[in-house]
DNA sequence: CAATTAATTGACACCGGTGCCATTCAAGGT
DNA sequence: ACCTTGAATGGCACCGGTGTCAATTAATTG
């Protein structure tokens, strides 16, 4: 150790008077050294506070420490959530998480990704949806040899590369729960075009209203962009109607909220005079009065699982759960219809 | 290019039939290169799809392309916003944006911190707020020679490393505007103890309060945490006194939107029987109803001047504007009282 | 006790770039 | 034509680790 800098692996092996190799064997708890070596080295690279150069290792090694997570601009609760969760998911390892939005919509989207994964060379990406089902994405990941595990709503790759919810499962729970209270006409404010996760919650709520022998009356499903303002137009629209739903379930607590502020706008009393079902359980949802009766989606566990797939070697990944259940949250906006 | 894997400075080389030193001359941009050179390297970079292994630049230049963003866990849209904001500042560049939360209530919350920054070793952080005035961890960084920036509500350190925003003076503006519409008897709800921002508005607004020569009921200075919640408590406590205030101030929009919505579910009309202003203008300031009239947070931008800071030179750095203004947003829960 | 085998450790090239200094080459001066 | 000078390029060590394989040492066996 000449006198400043941080010190090095050589630094530790002359202090320790033994190789650079064996130090490296210390590093990495290599099994084949003798107990007093690795003694008398962990004492030095304590005494120096030797930390590893992990630009060294990754050149050495050719493969970095970086988890990326990829995403295409959802919202802030979201993308927090899922942070935390890869956080969870790489604690205690040397990985580090970098994080790198897209916009899908310009021109050169793929040219973008491409370049980011070529340049930086992330070890591994979670791909957060809706860029998740983008195959041409993935395919970028095969081709670049980059590992990557996909946060998606459907099954659509093997155990080894995806973590899922049973959305649709969940969704039909809830839609099934409105019906044993007794609601029959339920209006259904669907989730962004193009996107798997609002396909998947629209089919769990066809499938409840089919099992129930109830009828989908067209008029009753508006539109939705997962945004506030889209659940305002809807609810508007829907108490509209001649006949007006007696239930509201909006395919992200988003719109539920401005459902039910429209609602009560205009006059109603939530859930007096409509039912209102919400979808991921974000803060705001225990936050509103009522509180908002919602499903729980287990996105930090779903982003702490991803990670752990991606750090670990494939056929470990794949023995790790790939679906991870999402559930009715009980609150305060149902009740059964006057 | 031994025919797989991704071409190397050493493939560029033979291919151009130049020293990869020169090739190195090509990426760097080096001025001592003749134009035919320069062009006949570029064309064989791009034939091959070169690029450069950043791992492998990290180790020489003994600095890699990471810039971190260092937080203690603040809510999601201002980590999102601070996340866009330093994500514009290094668009173009070669750096890459890492994220690390830390908890500052545990007892190795400092440990944690410097293993990071040893650990990665990111060529820059960000400190954001609250960690930004912690010293302990700013000395870190000169310690061990990390480039940091601090985001902070006050003028903590020289115009290299901090990007703040004036806060007080945008309080006081806010403070001065509701006195202009004739209320005397304001409400205050504060933010959290230990932290710089909520001194600064409260410093603010007692300037204004003072300026206008009103006295400061203590009274009507209530504790708050940025949360929905305390924002509810707060207000509870306010309206429930005998000469209640004409109008809130909120240190955040969380609290200022809990105390709307909590004057209201005891029967009042917002603004006509209170006004109420907020700070951050957070989108959902101008979905709830009426709209919140607030103080804008230039959060995106102090973020993106922040990272350009860090990936520019120190003199240039302290070139760059350091204090970006907030100001008053009049939207629609302000009126004069009755 | 020598021979064989297993357990430790070391030497050295290499990962893919950059810094420093030497060398080559073309242009300008006399 | 010869020397000087500056521009352009190359050679080689080095950044701080790891992989491969050889060398050394310790343990086991006949």
């Amino acid at each position: 150790m000449k006198g400043e800098g941080k010190p090095t692996i050589n630094d530790v092996a002359a202090a320790a008077n033994v190789s650079k190799k064996t130090v490296s064997r210390v590093i990495n708890k290599s099994p084949l050294l003798s107990d007093k070596t690795r003694a008398k080295v962990e004492a030095v690279i304590k005494d120096l506070g030797f930390v590893p150069n992990l630009q060294a290792r990754a050149l050495a090694l050719r493969r970095n420490f970086i988890i990326a997570a990829i995403h295409d601009n959802p919202n802030a609760q979201f993308l927090v959530n899922v942070q935390q969760g890869i956080l969870e998911g790489i604690e205690g390892s040397e990985f580090g998480l970098m994080v790198q939005p897209f916009d899908r919509n310009t021109e050169d989207f793929e040219q973008k990704v491409r370049a980011f994964l070529e340049r930086q060379r992330p070890y591994g990406v979670v791909l957060l949806p809706p860029i998740s089902s983008d195959e041409a994405i993935v395919d970028l990941c095969r081709e670049m040899g980059t590992r990557y595990v996909r946060m998606s709503s459907i099954k659509n790759d093997d155990e080894a590369h995806i973590v899922s919810s049973n959305d649709r499962d969940a969704v039909r729970e809830a839609t099934a729960y409105l019906i044993e209270k007794g609601h029959t006409r339920i209006g259904l404010i669907e989730g962004p075009e193009g996107f798997t996760s609002p396909q998947e919650r629209r089919a769990g709520f066809e499938e409840a209203m089919t099992a129930a022998g109830l009828s989908l009356d067209p008029a009753l499903v508006r539109p939705g962009s997962y945004t506030f303002e889209s659940g305002v137009t809807a609810a508007q629209d829907l108490i509209a109607l001649d006949h007006p739903p007696t239930a509201i379930f909006a395919c992200n607590d988003e719109m539920a909220i401005g459902a039910m502020i429209t609602c009560r706008r205009s006059g109603m009393l939530i859930p007096e005079d409509i039912s209102i079902v919400g979808f991921d359980d974000t803060p705001l949802s225990s936050h509103v009065w009522p509180s908002l009766t919602t499903v729980r989606w287990p996105i930090v566990e779903m982003a702490r699982t991803a990670a752990q797939k991606l750090i670990e070697p494939d056929d470990a990944a794949a023995q790790m759960p790939w679906m991870l259940p999402s559930n009715l949250v009980e609150r305060g906006s149902v009740v059964p219809p006057k």
